[in-house]
DNA sequence: AACACACTTGAACAATTACTCATATGTTTT
DNA sequence: AAAACATATGAGTAATTGTTCAAGTGTGTT
């Protein structure tokens, strides 16, 4: 079912502002690297997620750890784990029957940090 | 409706782990900063506001700039800048019949700049 | 080999979400 | 006052998502 795409309609104003947003266009990213960055800040969009980041950051830990510290199921903890995975955000590492995860590179806590940031900020 | 809630059932690895579990339980923040982290990142999770977000870093624009620099509908715009200013990231600021948008604080980039980072590292 | 354990995975379902369309609000122009 | 413009908003809808449940895989133990 093909959607009907209707050119957007300019408003007066664009004319009028037609420099500024030329100007805009050229510094804005390709969009490819701009939905890249809102795919990877979907996964930190979900507190489940972001608590196993946070306890990870803390220390290597296995599925069964994890789901006791969150009280959630295994089953949930593991899906959760396979979208970090994904993302690059969370490696594993297999011993005997027990999977242990951890982070997959440092930036993780700085992007809660800059975050974190804002919260505070916003709460003043 | 009320969901059957049945506790966790512990494994035998969550025992031997007890000792970090509870470490690192302690160390995690409050729930309701791990809360308001992800509520934050889940408006930062939608390449539209990442672009809107990213335009205005360069400029202060209308509601109608927008939507044609987006090629999307000045109402589908609106919807979006309304998450952004509940989210306390942009604010507005009216001139007679247009609306001008703006980023509300600093902070934008440089959450931008931590994603960056990440994606960067990942295409390694 | 049979079983138990730790984990993974696919289907199903409820909840959320981004957009569209129609309509409403607020401002300026005529 | 009426019309035009810029924006906001509410309802509706298709798509996505997080969890549960049931069944599967891989590893160690008996």
């Amino acid at each position: 079912m093909a959607k009907k795409i209707q050119p957007i309609e300019r408003c007066d104003c664009d004319v009028i502002h037609e420099e500024i947003v030329n100007k805009v266009r050229e510094k804005m990213p390709q969009e490819e690297t701009l939905y890249d960055l809102a795919e990877l800040f979907k996964v930190f969009g979900d507190s489940t997620r972001i608590k196993i980041l946070w306890a990870l950051d803390e220390s290597e830990m296995c599925v069964c750890d994890i789901a006791f510290l969150l009280n959630m199921t295994q089953s949930a903890i593991s899906h959760q784990l396979r979208v970090l995975k994904q993302a690059g955000l969370v490696k594993s590492r297999r011993e005997g029957k027990i999977v242990f995860y951890s982070l997959e590179d440092e930036h993780v806590k700085q992007i809660f940090d800059q975050g974190l940031i804002h919260i505070s900020e916003e709460s003043k």
